[in-house]
DNA sequence: GCGATATCTTACTGGCGGTAAATACTATGG
DNA sequence: CCATAGTATTTACCGCCAGTAAGATATCGC
């Protein structure tokens, strides 16, 4: 809506300094998906620890700019992660839609997922890193951007197929946990192949510990007896 | 090995003012364990986000000494991330020992992990939540803790019955990062009771989204092909 | 043309992580 | 028993950064 406001612009032009005071034209030299463009700019340039100062030099104005547009730092940080949600749903539908068995659905989701974030790698690390003080409510927020929607798909699922719904959420919570971990771990630590671990965690979810070809030909997982 | 130079030190006698320099005994005031303990109760009572002085206040001394006995911010994170991790292990072996069938001791593994981090809430948010600068190292470090130890367990079990043990590790970061994703859910926005919530995860854990069962008389999940 | 208003920058505040320097005690050797 | 070295503490400071208030310069409406 305000972004009918903004003018010329051209990335970035007029650096170095700009005179106080209202800009010649009346309108905002920025909006704010501007801003948001030149923090995910920052961010990959320099981190996810970047600095306010930095991200508004990027965008081509001065810090209170940025507080102007986006707020403050939690609030930059959740219009962030909104963006990587999309990006990352956007990612994964688009595998998705041409495999055919569902098996190989899941392997493709799980791997859309994981190359998605390997993109958006220092993204990924700034939304999911925040002040200690907020972080409970912060990262349950941004998982629930995902949580929630795969949570209505499950109670539609199971209540279609008469077994109990109630389990949708906590599911879905934790099958965004698992992925952000496994991803986290994967951009970190490890060299394998996306599609080599996301088959190994396709295995994982669809089939279980207990192993779903049957728990009658093959013993149980002897690590829960220690 | 330093906590033998304790002397009497009384949960902090002689607040409000110490003269400056060496205290009269000639030992140290407090040693490391004592300001671990001041910084857990300190975290207890104003949060994941508070001052290395208030903890060092909590602990009836100043600032540099918390830096002289644990060091930075994320050192003594990662020393009361070891603490709780300990504390973790024990409530879930010790939850899991008195259960009869595997199914069951999973149940009370995740059980006992929910309970165990709402026992140290804040010291849970504490130790997850770091400065965005290094998240991932300490995240994943944190997380490595438990899934290390998990993933051996998997490897031998796999190695055990011919399947291929390279899944190992990523299935326990997986399971790691599942279930600290859900205990931050359950203990922020469900008001399940955990038997419940435990209830539900190890039916996903054990069975998978397949259904373990069968996958021959139960249809795939149907969200998967949206 | 002139006040009201909008949009910037400069300049500041407050707090916190981390460290250097000053202070007060102990220990040791002559 | 005194001087000197060493040790354990506090005080006082630095630098950085999030967030804000105050000031400068433009447009807009009458």
């Amino acid at each position: 809506m305000s972004s009918s406001l903004v003018s010329s612009n051209g990335p970035m032009t007029d650096r170095a300094r700009r005179r106080p005071g209202r800009p010649s034209g009346g309108t905002h030299v920025v909006d704010r998906e501007r801003v948001l463009d030149a923090a995910e700019r920052a961010i990959r340039r320099e981190g996810a620890g970047v600095s306010i100062d930095a991200i508004a030099q990027e965008a081509g104005v001065t810090k209170p700019i940025v507080y102007a547009r986006v707020g403050k730092r939690n609030e930059l940080s959740d219009a962030l992660a909104q963006r990587l949600a999309d990006r990352l749903i956007e990612s994964v539908t688009a595998a998705m839609v041409q495999r055919r068995t569902r098996r190989t659905r899941l392997v493709a989701m799980i791997r859309a997922n994981l190359e998605a974030l390997a993109e958006d790698r220092e993204l990924f690390f700034f939304v999911s890193g925040g002040a200690s003080e907020e972080m409970p409510k912060r990262t349950l927020y941004l998982a629930g951007q995902s949580a929630k929607p795969m949570a209505q798909q499950f109670a539609a699922w199971r209540k279609a197929e008469g077994l109990d719904p109630a389990i949708a959420e906590a599911w879905s919570y934790g099958i965004v946990g698992l992925l952000n971990m496994v991803s986290l771990w994967w951009l970190t630590d490890s060299a394998e192949p996306a599609e080599r671990v996301a088959e190994q965690i396709a295995e994982l979810l669809w089939s279980g510990l207990g192993g779903a070809a049957s728990t009658l030909t093959r013993p149980d997982p002897s690590w829960l007896m220690q």
